[in-house]
DNA sequence: TCTATGTTTCAACGATGTTTGAGATATTGA
DNA sequence: TCAATATCTCAAACATCGTTGAAACATAGA
């Protein structure tokens, strides 16, 4: 369950445009993950700054890393993105599903087509 | 749909403390909202301070407005928060849903016992 | 062991964000 | 119109963040 003070962590590193295209990035690239060199090249930084960035990521929890040869495989964090959502819309709307309904049919409509 | 620097805006919104806890309070206040006064007491910030937050959060178009008498009530925009889910999670796992799954899951908890 | 490749660390600079108090604006009821 | 309430604007001080290049570290193959 996360707390406060990490969600403030995971939004802000949420809020900074190079990070938001990694974790992006990284979201739409599944669990197998890229390497910290082909994220530079697709995010558009240079490799000193991705790992500045990379680093902000792995402290809020969006991401996780694992070395293999060579390279660094970074991987969204997915539990813990799913954590994050979770925090901001706990108890929302006040027992009115038709308020946010449509945010949980949206999000289903990612991963629910073939489960 | 949200385009990547409104996603950027609203995550940065978000990474702050006192606007985190803004935003939760009027997300569990539901649909009817809170007088800023009220807010502020909730969330333990200044007056002043306040102001300054409702107004980072109504550029990134977290939070709404209206005005009551010498009040005025805010509100979480909850289409906006479903549209910054739907931006992080877009296109995830690459066909795999059991991977994000969780997440739709415990999100769908939160507004679907009653609809 | 030597060299090439991939990634991280460090220090410095410039830019941006947060808080505060004083004062301004808008609304209501007497 | 006047006083009270509710909220906002502004400027200044302070704190934090993002980018850069040089150098260090780790791994693999010759």
């Amino acid at each position: 369950m996360m707390d406060e003070r990490q969600a403030v962590a995971a939004f802000a590193a949420l809020g900074q445009v190079h990070r938001l295209r990694i974790v992006r990035q990284l979201v739409t690239a599944g669990p197998d993950g890229m390497a910290a060199g082909m994220l530079a090249e697709a995010v558009g930084v240079s490799g000193t700054n991705l790992s500045f960035h990379l680093k902000e990521l792995s402290h809020s929890g969006l991401v996780t890393s694992r070395r293999e040869g060579r390279s660094i495989i970074y991987s969204a964090a997915y539990p813990d993105l799913s954590e994050l959502i979770q925090f901001l819309m706990r108890d929302c709307c006040q027992g009115r599903p038709e308020v946010c309904a449509p945010a949980v049919a949206a999000l289903a409509a990612c991963c629910t087509e073939t489960a």
